[in-house]
DNA sequence: GATGAATGAGAATTCATTCAT
DNA sequence: TATGAATGAATTCTCATTCAT
């Protein structure tokens, strides 16, 4: 006997991917079995290969689509600080990225601790994404050294600190904890900025 | 750990331990197979249990051993700065971080990543170390505070930050890369110091 | 056979058993997979069993279908040497078998290379068929034998030696090869004919 | 719980090449399922890992060795007439064909019938090994005809209808039937060179 | 200590077939 | 008739682990 009444077609592939997205996050995509996938989802093992093509493809769509939403999400919550100066970008960009990573989060770690289980071409794919957006960060970087506000040493390697670090609250962040997310942007945003336009060392 | 005393068993020991790290470092512990590890030691799979009880054992092993070396380099590192103030030990604790996270990248790597595949006791075990290291920074922090130095907002979640950002180096510092490792920690210092110190937000 | 009539029923089912012939011949019954012969038909899986009832009736309808088609032409070939003698019929038997086996290769290929794939009713069904093929043949030895042209030893073996060799044909044969069709005729007509009337052994 | 008492390793090999050649002989290649022959063999499915490395190669082992030994006895066989005349050395061609393909029944049938299941390289392996006995017998017809016995047509036409005709007996010949492998040996003899010998066609 | 052969569970993937739409 | 989604059993192969030798 065929089908169980319910769940179309793209409905299913909404299922999978959600259920893939909480199994990947919770086990690790190593660790998480087709099994346990479809238990999730409500359908046989076999019937997955009705939606996706191998197991490998779904963490790559999970990733891709993830950043492709980034971009997205990037570029409209910079156009709300077009024109303005390097310090009011940088804080927009510490917004957005805290925000992001804290609504996201399980898409967001997934997309930077599973990056080894990618295929070669998947892999370049979603590596050049992350450094085309690492670059959007590094250029405010370098505006507000050129406009003398910022004193980096190195842009890059700024940048990768600043990451870093405002990455780390998808790990730690509790939506019912002690700060607020706006608190947290806050104190970040001030300890980026004072990190860059603060005294330097002995 | 099944450390077995004998002939040549502590050397096959070394063997496995090097060569475990090397490769869940490359392909993860999950991705990683016993028949890989004995391949790279040069021993049949079967062998590896006369040195080791259980694959995640083995990566328990690893871990702990990378804890309790960082923290006697901690110690040994802070020992030098014992009585001085909170800027000094906080530059202390940024150069021994930032060193140690390049020098042992692949431990600090496995240490972070690994840990959702440890069993639950050896995961209680682990990450009631990382939280007393984590301890170390933010008693620095606070005697900064208590100091009238240092303007946190809230010490634990700064910290969270700065170990996010130097740890970071583990993932992006290469030993023969633009900077030297003395560079990246005076630019970290800086924006550390900087962040903590320097002027307030909007 | 589940051939359903319709606008483009006949069609797809022609191509359907184009198709399988094509496939079967080249990866073998077992090999060849459902999806792969829907996607040369150009339609979906669901789709074949509107023309099939099962895989396994496709290769019986090919199989019973080519049996057909054998005994059809072979009655049209013998028809022309009717009434004549034993060498005269036995030629025109070896000319028959080697032109339908150059014909018609991949039918004759899957009909004596994937019987063991067919159920036990039709296994028998095409086994009793060939096992009046070959009578055919035995006949026209046994009245050479009777008419004292011919020595066979024994006509039945006599027989699957000359099908063994003439069947051959559809393995190697190539048509714009260094012998046409009538040359391979001709040298095997004297083979086994030769054969038959020749010298005997020490 | 490891190992049942008994069966060491190149006994259980043994035992798995010898199931594997039941089994592929009774249901082919592709229709034998490493389940069934490791019921055969008496062990579990995945311990026939331990010997074989993949599915493929136990049927390339097979066929390959089924071919060394093909030549190892063709030599034997053929150092009997080493200097005797083209007649001589066709019937023991003849008889040596005949007798192994009655006795290696199995392994004939196998390495005729699923070379397509064999890797590229393994297959073009086979190939050429067969190639290389078919050149054998061209060999011994050449001779024939160059010393003006023999006349064949095309040494090469010739050589596979007679193989295809030997090759037969692996098919119908059964060890208490009508004929002894004597007579069939004898009658077929005779057919072959009286095929050669015998007179020309109208 | 090392080996090689075993286990049994589990991996991803494919299969023929069914059927509501 | 065609489609797409489902089933459930089967496929080859890999895994960590055990243990007699």
């Amino acid at each position: 006997m065929a089908r169980t009444i319910g769940s179309h077609g793209p409905r299913t592939m909404e299922a999978i991917r959600k259920a893939g997205l909480k199994l990947i996050y919770e086990h690790g995509f190593e660790a998480m079995s087709l099994r346990q996938l479809a238990a999730e989802v409500g359908i046989q093992v076999g019937s997955l290969y009705n939606h996706i093509s191998t197991k490998e493809d779904l963490l790559y769509d999970l990733i891709r689509t993830h950043m492709d939403e980034l971009f997205l999400q990037f570029d409209a919550a910079m156009a709300a600080v077009d024109g303005q100066g390097p310090e009011e970008r940088l804080r927009a960009f510490v917004a957005f990225h805290v925000t992001y990573h804290i609504v996201r989060k399980r898409e967001v770690f997934i997309g930077a601790s599973e990056l080894r289980s990618l295929e070669p071409n998947h892999y370049e794919d979603i590596v050049s994404l992350r450094r085309r957006y690492e670059r959007r960060l590094i250029d405010i970087l370098d505006q507000g050294e050129a406009a003398g506000l910022f004193r980096c040493g190195d842009a890059h390697v700024a940048a990768y600190g600043i990451l870093s670090m405002l990455t780390g609250v998808c790990t730690w962040f509790r939506p019912h904890g002690r700060l607020t997310k706006e608190q947290v942007i806050a104190m970040y945003s001030d300890q980026v900025l004072g990190g860059l336009m603060g005294p330097r060392g002995p």
